[in-house]
RNA sequence: GGAGAGGUGGCAGAGUGGUCGAAUGUACCUGACUCGAAAUCAGGCGUAGGCUUAUACCUACCGAGGGUUCGAAUCCCUCCCUCUCCGCCA
């Protein structure tokens, strides 16, 4: 969420800022209901003033044992006013609310202006592209013929989008998050968290999945007492638990920055993707990453950005996955990002680079959101900066060993760091 | 699933219709004392919003939402959460 501050003092600015992703701002609209707002919000605060002091010489009469059906039928005037004023008010507040709360962060000035995913600026390329002297296959076939992956007996199970592993690709697929988690707490000094993976809707909304993109999630309806209903939100990452960790609470400047790493599976209803990886592991409903996330002083959010990236980066180099790193433009960055990198990992049988994770700094927009603050000794609580990225996200890390080692006989070689995983395996192959 | 207790400021904890945004303690900040510190004493110390050049002033907030009332932390209704005991259970 953006400051309402901001959006008074510079329209202008802001609208023009939201332009560069492509987001048209009603400024006329937006103009008016603050007016509208303004006025209301006076007079009403007029008019409880009255009341207030009116109620106040009440009980100063009434315990003096004076007469007080004068100046009683007088406040009954006011309170009258404020009844239909109040309403008046609180639907104003509740528009401008959600006006708000669809608007996009503002994108950093060093993000590159562009329209779509072709203007993305490649950062830098890692590692080096492997060669082969066979014909490459993808991941679907080198699973199946491995006997480890079988998307006809998920579809059976659950549908389309999900997938059931078995043997050394299942324990791959865990070698990988195991990995990725000793890497995260051992070097990297993030803690450990084992977070819920439903939610309810104030996180969702703490973090900007809510309201705007509600049709992405997976919601899980809850029957409370009489008649009452919530819903419970599957996660589509873990950014959602994780970060909400802070949510309405003020953190010892002392105590930053927070470095928090969490495996957890991912669900999304992928809505409005239909038709779009239909094949293999690359999107389904249900997927397992390791998120990073971290909570920073603002004055340091760009330097820890640049860190998390890094964290991320180590893993696939330490896998010695090809890979390059892009910077997002403006008309591609996501709603609540103010900067984002995405990494890319080379797919030999694609013959491109896929994304595998995406770090991103999203400043204050989530923290105004969660109310989520930091206070140094003497000084008022004041926002913080929240980021994350995945580190990585494991089924698409699957993928790319699977294809990036295969070998001519569609036996996997495994990565020298995850042998200890796989009680010293070197080479996976079927049976 | 059954029975009970409770949700108040950073924390602890008073407050059952009228100067209560809230006693008191503690933490924190400032000052005095001290060579310095501790102890002690004095003062300050919630959040959000409005209006304002700025002070000042005003409004809202005592788990959430609704209601009664001139007036609600306090009364009524609904919901959520926490804790204790019993039962069941991975």
């Amino acid at each position: 969420m953006l400051d309402i501050q901001l959006l008074r003092s510079d329209l202008d600015g802001v609208a023009a800022r939201l332009a560069t992703r492509g987001f048209v701002l009603d400024t006329a609209r937006f103009g008016d209901l603050e007016a509208q707002r303004k006025s209301i919000q006076v007079r009403t605060q007029e008019l409880q003033s009255k009341r207030n002091s009116a109620s106040k010489l009440i009980g100063q009469a009434k315990a003096r044992g004076e007469d007080t059906t004068a100046i009683m039928a007088e406040v009954a005037l006011v309170g009258e006013e404020l009844k239909s004023i109040e309403v008046q008010l609180m639907e104003l507040q509740s528009e401008l609310q959600k006006m708000l709360e669809g608007l996009p962060n503002l994108p950093h000035e060093s993000v590159p202006l562009g329209k779509s995913e072709a203007d993305n600026l490649e950062v830098r390329k890692v590692g080096r592209m492997p060669v082969f002297d066979f014909a490459v296959k993808d991941h679907v076939e080198l699973g199946e013929s491995l006997g480890g992956l079988d998307f006809e007996t998920a579809a059976k199970i659950s549908g389309a989008r999900f997938s059931v592993l078995k043997g050394g690709v299942a324990r791959l697929h865990r070698a990988l998050a195991q990995f990725m988690l000793d890497t995260h707490t051992d070097s990297h000094g993030y803690t450990e968290v084992y977070v819920p993976y439903l939610v309810n809707a104030d996180s969702m909304r703490g973090t900007g999945q809510l309201p705007k993109f509600e049709e992405d999630l997976f919601r899980v309806p809850r029957q409370m007492g009489e008649g009452g209903e919530q819903n419970f939100y599957l996660i589509p990452t873990a950014e959602v638990p994780v970060t909400n960790i802070v949510r309405d609470e003020i953190i010892p400047v002392e105590q930053l920055p927070l470095k928090y790493v969490a495996h957890t599976p991912c669900f999304r209803s992928e809505a409005g993707s239909a038709g779009r990886d239909t094949r293999g592991l690359i999107r389904q409903h249900q997927f397992e990453k390791v998120e990073l996330v971290q909570i920073v002083h603002p004055d340091v959010s760009y330097a820890a950005l640049e860190q998390l990236l890094g964290h991320a980066e180590t893993i696939l180099q330490k896998l010695g996955l090809y890979y390059r790193v892009v910077r997002l433009c403006t008309g591609d960055i996501g709603f609540s990002s103010a900067t984002t990198y995405d990494i890319e990992v080379w797919l030999p049988a694609q013959n491109t680079f896929r994304e595998i994770s995406s770090c991103s700094n999203f400043e204050a927009f989530q923290a105004r959101r969660l109310q989520a603050r930091f206070k140094s000794g003497t000084g008022k609580p004041e926002l913080l900066h929240t980021l994350n990225g995945s580190g990585l996200a494991v089924g698409r890390t699957l993928v790319a060993i699977l294809e990036n080692n295969q070998l001519a006989d569609g036996s996997i070689s495994i990565p020298e760091v995850l042998r200890p995983y796989m009680g010293g395996l070197e080479v996976l192959s079927a049976n």
